[in-house]
DNA sequence: AAAATTGAATTTAATTATTAAAAACAAAAT
DNA sequence: ATTTTGTTTTTAATAATTAAATTCAATTTT
């Protein structure tokens, strides 16, 4: 009942790292020192000072904090390991949901779900209203929720939203100076498109990478983060449909890099318009890319 | 303790609502027609039918409702009135920070707003864990939450965001044909906007709802559920801020009519070039002036 | 017998009570 | 006067609790 005492345990055992790294019979430092050191509060480092007493490892004394011998293994709190974080959770769920194609309307069960992931329902909650802000999951009435998102509709939009932020993107990017390093990236990448297209027989399952690095260089060159948070989700999408959908993936890879490496030149040309063509051409197949893949799964 | 009877008691209000449409004598539907009428459980049906039994309002056995003797007010559970709806909160939340200037790095206390807003401490929660993914609002490891924007720098990008959307929306609304709504709105907005600048001396106050209503009309062309949150957020901090703002509210808004009004004319004119670079003018202004307003208040 | 309806049991989730942890305050020691 | 500690108060994370939804089996009606 009531809260774990995770916080407690970690900063226990980090304390008696700490005193291990003291000669017996020093002292350790104040109280509001190691609360700073330790990055948690004065009641904690107490709670955690007033335990090394009862186990006899430091005697406690008002502002005397003498150490009376090292801490051995057996000292150290076990600790559960710790629930996945938010970024592990995003990961996780949109895995789930590719992966087992979870068609739009299920209704999620919050109880189920954070047991599978491995994270406290209250966690999963406040994962899931945070996901309603961009419209993919919905709170029903009757208490609840219900993935609203993953429609064709839903990959449309999205689409189009990314083209809107990366055609942004590219003309910011155009309008660089020449010593920006943004060029030799772009230079980086044109490398690497080519060694790939050379060894696409067997290594094309590396495009997806190659895929994600590629935009999001691109895109770093818009510092918003409202762009930023955008394109996360975006990419995350983007990436986890690359990896689900193996139809025809070669041919597929084989096109979008030939698209990338038209993009590249024109962009590494200072040819605006160009540049907005092929960025064009690369974004609308991969909208169409990722709709028919969509059909597919309906249909399988 | 746990959850209220909120829902309970406004299904069973409705199903006396039910009843005094009924003839005395007459059976009530089965349960499930009810609670399908009702939006609402079974659960919530049976219980509140045995309160009907229990007040011999009804006879209840097995499938047998009878209805005895009309409802009367005496009857009616009462409820407590509703806590903030989600807009309304988001609403409650936006005009606490704008009207008190609550700067960055104010850490926000989750039971004491809550309290203030009339809200479970729980739908706070989740409301900061929406905005979080905005970066407007950050989890701290020690607990709680801090608000983290609200500076020169998210105005900043906010409004280099909306830019971005807005300057879209201008180029759909510019493809669309001639016999679309769009183009009825336009005239309707540029024909309010010649009268309040008219009569500006007295109305300038209203220049805000105008310019709600103008830049909402421009954006309601494209149908993305990215944008129209995105957008969502955007008018509301813009709205708030001129409402607070009230420095030079009068010359600012002289100005801002008469960049819409060239902006709406040369849209009108379906000229491409001209329309885009009015709507930068006025955006890059509109920045200007959030930005300004910024300063000021920090200065204050 | 098939369909509709009810009764009971199970599962799920909203809210509160409880406890861990943080913060504030007051007292004591350097 | 400043630092450090002891104590109290406040805040928030979680489990327990209860309302409500859902499921399943039994019963009645067509």
């Amino acid at each position: 009942m009531a809260r774990t005492d995770e916080r407690f345990r970690s900063a226990y055992n980090r304390l008696l790292d700490i005193c291990a790294t003291m000669d017996v019979g020093s002292q350790l430092p104040a109280e509001v020192v190691l609360a700073e050191r330790m990055e948690v509060s004065r009641t904690i480092v107490r709670t955690a000072l007033q335990k090394l007493d009862e186990e006899d490892l430091i005697n406690w004394d008002g502002r005397q904090k003498t150490l009376i011998r090292r801490p051995e293994q057996k000292h150290r709190l076990t600790q559960s390991e710790s629930a996945p974080s938010g970024e592990e959770l995003e990961q996780l769920f949109f895995e789930w949901i590719l992966r087992f194609d979870v068609p739009a309307g299920t209704s999620l069960n919050i109880a189920q779900l954070s047991r599978q992931f491995g994270v406290p329902a209250h966690s999963l909650q406040e994962f899931l209203s945070g996901l309603s802000r961009f419209g993919l999951v919905e709170r029903r009435a009757k208490g609840g929720w219900i993935l609203s998102g993953f429609t064709a509709e839903f990959a449309v939009e999205l689409s189009d939203f990314r083209l809107v932020l990366e055609m942004n993107a590219v003309r910011q990017l155009l309008s660089l100076p020449d010593d920006h390093d943004i060029w030799g990236k772009l230079k980086d990448l044109a490398r690497e498109h080519e060694d790939l297209k050379k060894d696409l027989k067997t290594r094309y399952h590396d495009f997806s990478t190659l895929d994600e690095k590629f935009h999001s260089t691109v895109n770093s060159v818009v510092k918003n983060r409202f762009v930023l948070e955008a394109q996360k989700l975006i990419s995350l999408i983007f990436h986890y449909h690359y990896m689900w959908d193996k139809h025809d993936e070669r041919e597929r890879n084989a096109a979008a890099i030939e698209e990338h490496l038209e993009w590249i030149r024109a962009m590494l040309a200072h040819d605006r318009l160009h540049s907005e063509e092929a960025a064009l051409k690369h974004l609308r197949r991969s909208k169409e890319t990722l709709l028919a893949s969509l059909k597919d799964h309906k249909r399988a």
